[in-house]
RNA sequence: GCCCAGGUAGCUCAGUUGGUAGAGCACGUGACUGAAAAUCACGGUGUCGGCGGUUCGAUUCCGUCCCUGGGCA
């Protein structure tokens, strides 16, 4: 089992990440886990070139890898490639999310007058993206996204499935979860991560349920406030993954819309993994 | 029981000097090329507490009842 969710990938976060439990480890091999330190970030690149490797390996040594996760745009960077912009330099990073995005956009009108067009000034993101890019490649984004490599669809024969449940039963699903990240583990795990004093702009710490979790932790929250803004934030990440993976893979990659247990589904993996072990 | 203050969207509240109403959040829909559990865009979803009255017209004015909060007994 490989992991394709860019919040799992942290070994700071178990519980508020939902990894898998040990128990669900010891029944087959899980990979790119919580192998991650949260103090670096980790980018679709960075997470596609480890999955590609721990393919191979798989292969290598006669074995079927199953990636199974959330993040639509590190699935697509593995399959699909991405643009071969280099290493952005540290200090023009720096020195570009500094700026107010209003800044920042202002500065890109006259950087990348094109980039700017397409981007609006509220978008901090993509603007800072499009200014660091061209800041420190001398190149605009829009050259570099011409060309995509690095995916790796033309090489491995790939069975998709796309999960598309019931909302009432996936969202019934989030409120649950949530439960588990306010339990003492949970709690402990974000006050390890506090204790690290690490950058709030990193995406460990921008994982759902870090805030809400840190916010109960200070007083600034009751429990119940806390579990419902959590709820909220997970419900509100689902359908924007709903939405991602609704419309944006191959019309022709197969959507199994009901609850994803009981024997249709297990019927319906079957008819995946056949051929695939075949 | 009496006196105040309230009752408007799922929630917290604006507002209409009488012409059927709008913000934030929630919610819905969508976008997505190197921090994507990120970032962003679009959309108002409503017996204006109930019933009467005045009026061409009432969410708005009047009466009454109900509910909530506070005060006095």
């Amino acid at each position: 089992m490989i992991n394709a969710d860019s919040a799992q990938v942290y070994r700071d976060l178990r519980i508020v990440s939902a990894r898998p439990s040990a128990e669900e480890e010891a029944r087959a091999e899980h990979r790119l886990y919580g192998y991650r330190d949260g103090a670096l970030a980790c980018s679709a690149a960075d997470w596609a070139a480890d999955a590609k490797r721990e393919i191979a390996a798989a292969h290598a040594a006669g074995r079927l890898p199953i990636l199974t996760g959330g993040t639509g745009l590190y699935i697509r960077t593995l399959l699909d490639g991405i643009a071969p912009v280099p290493e952005i330099d540290g200090e023009v990073r720096a020195a570009v999310r500094a700026l107010p995005v209003l800044e920042a956009h202002e500065a890109l009108r006259r950087e990348d007058p094109e980039a700017a067009a397409r981007l609006l000034p509220s978008d901090t993101t993509r603007v800072a993206r499009a200014l660091e890019v061209v800041r420190s490649t001398g190149r605009r984004l829009a050259e570099w996204q011409k060309e995509r490599s690095g995916g790796i669809a033309d090489s491995v024969s790939l069975a998709p499935l796309i999960l598309l449940p019931p909302r009432d039963w996936l969202y019934a699903r989030c409120d649950q979860r949530f439960e588990e990240m306010l339990s003492d583990e949970g709690l402990a795990e974000v006050r390890l991560l506090l204790e690290r004093g690490l950058d709030p702009a990193l995406p460990v710490m921008r994982a759902i349920g870090v805030r809400e979790v840190a916010a109960f932790l200070a007083g600034d929250l009751t429990r119940d406030h806390a579990l419902e803004a959590g709820r909220t934030a997970t419900r509100q990440y689902a359908k924007r993954q709903y939405t991602w993976f609704s419309r944006q893979p191959p019309a022709e990659w197969p959507r199994f819309t009901a609850a994803p247990e009981g024997p249709a589904f297990d019927e319906a993996l079957g008819l995946l993994l056949r051929p695939a072990i075949a």
